[in-house]
DNA sequence: CAACAACCTGACCTACAGGTCAGATAGCCC
DNA sequence: GGGCTATCTGACCTGTAGGTCAGGTTGTTG
């Protein structure tokens, strides 16, 4: 069988989230992303054509939970489920995919250079439809008139930052790393703010627009 | 008079800032970073003695206006005057400083490998502080019991995400670039998770831990 | 077991970017 | 204006990392 292929491809990709994450697309040496996948730097080559398509791949990877993770949008259901489970999803893949959620970050900080338009466009029409069912949401009186995009915005960055800024969050908790608790916890927290956020003020009910000022 | 420096120096970190910003450190050349500032490369050098050197003032140059930000939590006050004040104080480095804001989202990224100890001890006190702030507010019951930990990431995730994911934002929104009035709608948005989700709940007063489940 | 392909590898090549330097020029102070 | 320092610059040097290659080894299929 020629699954040495795809063992060892298996091997090299895991390597190169891994490197690509710590240290960013240019600063990863294939080198060192051959010693850590436990092969000779040609043989990188051999099952990669070039340093770049073995970064695209590593994108490539991450590419479909994250469009997995908008599933709850996809099929009708009340504000705070499907926020709810939304929220549950995207941490889930902070906690399982670090890495490629680093790698990933780390692409878009740098305007997405290495995404593919088709990419991009995917990426682009998942979020497009979020937002606007939650538009739905407000227009059916359903939630609170809470900015789509903003909320979205914070959602993503609360649910990312637990992959993207690992090294903040074991310096700040003193934890070298998360446990699965903790995990709970931080859900917990960005699903309180959240939905209480999305929540319709029952105090002064018709007249709108008393939420804040500077 | 030698202002003649300060000016060279001045053209230089700001080009820098961009560079570093756009590509990171690793993927930035001096010699970009000398054109767009308009001088020949060892001029560069000749200010900056490497481009590590370079990398170190710009990300110095952050480090003030982020302890800045949290001026709010030095001072006693209500949670929620505290809490509006620092998210604004946040997303203004956002808006203010981006590429700055950038390049230190970037360092944390990769572990903050070029952090000194004595930057990072001061960022990690000031959290300390904030975080125990807040705790002394829940234990006081001036607020609800929302992990100080998590509740702060998300907040630094929920404002850092307009510097550091532009290009991502410009996406979804169809704006190459954001207005006074977006970054309001921002910072509403913000702090209204923030606030409602940090308000007692009055419904089912005291049995706690009511929150939410998977 | 032959022959054919897939896989592996040490040694090599080359471009490029960080950094240097010797000397030219410009500003400043007496 | 003389001399001193600060600033500027084209040309150069050098390490390094992406990428290649010729040939060896291992697997696989009839």
């Amino acid at each position: 069988m020629t699954s040495i292929r795809e063992r060892n491809r298996e091997l090299i990709l895991r390597a190169a989230s891994e490197e690509f994450a710590d240290k960013g697309f240019a600063a990863s040496k294939t080198s060192d992303i051959a010693a850590k996948a436990g092969v000779p730097k040609p043989n990188v080559y051999y099952y990669f054509k070039s340093k770049e398509n073995l970064y695209r791949e590593v994108l490539e990877s991450i590419i479909e939970p994250l469009l997995e993770a908008s599933a709850p949008f996809n099929q009708p259901g009340k504000p705070a489920v499907v926020l709810r489970a939304y929220i549950r999803s995207k941490i889930r893949i902070s906690r399982e995919l670090p890495s490629a959620s680093k790698v990933f970050a780390s692409e878009i900080m740098h305007g997405a250079p290495h995404l593919s338009a088709d990419q991009t466009a995917q990426l682009n029409a998942q979020a497009k439809h979020n937002i606007s069912c939650i538009q739905g949401w407000i227009d059916q009186g359903l939630m609170a008139k809470v900015d789509p995009h903003h909320l979205l915005f914070s959602i993503w960055a609360a649910t990312q930052t637990y992959a993207d800024f690992d090294w903040q969050i074991s310096t700040v908790t003193g934890k070298a790393s998360l446990d699965e608790a903790d995990y709970e916890a931080a859900a917990q927290t960005i699903i309180r703010l959240v939905i209480k956020g999305c929540e319709i003020d029952e105090t002064q009910p018709s007249p709108s627009e008393q939420v804040t000022n500077a």
